[in-house]
DNA sequence: TTGTATGCGTTATCAT
DNA sequence: ATGATAACGCATACAA
């Protein structure tokens, strides 16, 4: 059997309710109790129980994180963040991979204290609890998805602002590489934005979607792009890693980059994580959001009241990969 | 509140312990009983608490993954397939992506049935809890790191597997591109590996180690591999990822496959997942993996005692990506 | 077949 | 400042 706070008693001469405020640090306690206890406690390898501390507290500690879309580089560098942060407030985050729905069953069984959903596509159809002593929800993704509190980063303008600072560039001929929007509403928000902007300034638009959104595919479809004869001045990417395919996919075609093609990513992710070269970006940085998400959720489970809807304002982050459009040579 | 089973008692004018024991489909419950209360308790939205039923049981149902590297595209395919074996048998998968030693902490704490260890290098200086009422926890990883029980798919068999393959179709100018040692024992074995069966058959040796494996540095790596004058008849790639790169540098380099060039990748995916070309490869398929993983766990903890290690034997999935060495043209 | 009583490890509310 | 006791929700041995 585990160590518990009874057996600490004992061999502390004390009874378990002093060992249990002495390991709280309650000030009901003397100083020199406290520390024999905690000195016995370590010593013994005490750990606390968390199902019984959740049984009279209502409370676990823990926060369920539901992300069924593993190996996307980004979201796991923001799961790693989110993480950290929440550590720093003492709550644990635990992860589960299954279907949405399973996920949140499996964290309402766990009592998690609150519940965050990944947006991966498949939260069209899903069907919440409606529970009403469920813990909160917290929902990032695309606001209006679903009937949950929202983080959103605003893909939409995020598109926007790279399409205006292309245009600040002088570029007009402007393609977009990204997710193909069926079923999976973060996509759709990013290339309805892009479609709407070209339009607005009346512009031709150079679309190629893509069925994973890795730097494999950022590479082909960038390589087919490039090998029309009308080839476009500038690509914005719907991701960090089809930014990275893309890259790599115009050095290889011999494309001097930002010389002859200016390339926007989307998405903000720390410097350090950069071992290529840093490219011109629009989004949310990741650490804000990771904060927001924390931090939101630390409120939920706080009871207080918030707006059902945090919105994020995504930034540009100018690197050398975009420059003044290259002047096209008159056409006999 | 929740509903309980008290709640339930109530309702059904029964006591909370026939509740309990109709909940459990205990045979000592009339039939008409038991449906009358999962009627109510469906109705009421019952969910069992969790941490109530692991205390006086003292079993959570629950089993914890320490799994610090994320965005390993292998590895999440994997934790997917063992999530959905587990759950099979009434287990809950929680992922935590804490460094290893956290993520253990984290699982006392919730008291998980047991822990499986992703080896991703940093295990070899992991101090493990010599606590005796800790949970069974299981390794993944190679054998002899760290004693806790291992199941070790034999990397260097594999590889092994991949240069006798070769040498069969009259290669003998190989190279190997895979990730660096430093840190990681898994690397290590691979590479080790390599160098014995070359050196073994007196075939000079081609090195490429990357830092990161995924196929962007697989096809760089390739691509300059390709551009020497010495270039190798075959590759062996050290993971899915980097074997995708290589490809595709090969058909840039516009290398045939395999009438210029064969490669042999590293791990055994499920078919459907690979939308590129089906690559010959060597590695335990990951169905196989995730059985041996869940079922050894479930061993544990069923208190079966196990032997300590649990190997995998690798094989060989030929496609066509391998082909005879081409034949050289004497030099004059 | 059903109900009663007890205990799991912890926190919190009382006394002392 | 410390200790005794109840309560959290559930499972189970035992009584009815």
């Amino acid at each position: 059997m585990a160590v518990t706070i009874k057996d600490i008693a004992e061999r502390a001469g004390v009874s378990f309710s002093t060992v249990s405020k002495a390991l709280r640090n309650s000030p009901l306690v003397q100083e020199k109790t406290r520390r024999k206890i905690l000195a016995i406690a370590e010593e013994m390898g005490y750990r606390p129980n968390i199902a019984a501390r959740r049984l009279v507290s209502n409370k676990s500690w823990t926060i369920g994180v539901a992300w069924h879309s593993l190996h996307r580089l980004t979201l796991s560098l923001l799961v790693t963040r989110l993480n950290e942060t929440l550590e720093e407030h003492q709550y644990t985050t635990l992860l589960s991979v299954n279907r949405t729905d399973k996920a949140i069953e499996a964290f309402l069984r766990l009592q998690v204290d609150a519940i965050l959903l990944f947006g991966d596509g498949g939260e069209t159809t899903l069907e919440l609890p409606d529970d009403p002593q469920s813990p909160p929800m917290l929902y990032y993704g695309v606001a209006g998805t679903i009937p949950l509190p929202t983080v959103d980063v605003m893909r939409g303008r995020a598109i926007a602002l790279a399409v205006r600072h292309l245009e600040e560039l002088g570029h007009s001929r402007i393609a977009y590489i990204g997710g193909v929007p069926e079923r999976d509403v973060l996509q759709q928000v990013k290339l309805a934005s892009y479609q709407q902007e070209m339009r607005a300034r009346d512009w031709e638009t150079f679309t190629v979607l893509v069925a994973q959104m890795d730097s494999q595919e950022g590479y082909w479809s960038a390589k087919s792009l490039f090998a029309r004869s009308d080839r476009p001045t500038a690509v914005i990417a719907g991701s960090y890693d089809l930014a990275r395919g893309i890259l790599r996919a115009a050095i290889e075609s011999g494309l001097r980059i930002p010389e002859d093609l200016s390339v926007v990513g989307y998405d903000l992710l720390p410097f350090s994580n950069g071992m290529d070269q840093p490219v011109t970006s629009v989004g949310v940085p990741l650490e804000k959001i990771a904060q927001t998400l924390a931090h939101t959720l630390l409120q939920m489970i706080g009871g207080e009241s918030l707006p059902p809807l945090v919105t994020l304002e995504p930034e540009l982050i100018v690197h050398a990969t975009t420059a003044r459009a290259p002047v096209v040579e008159p056409q006999p």
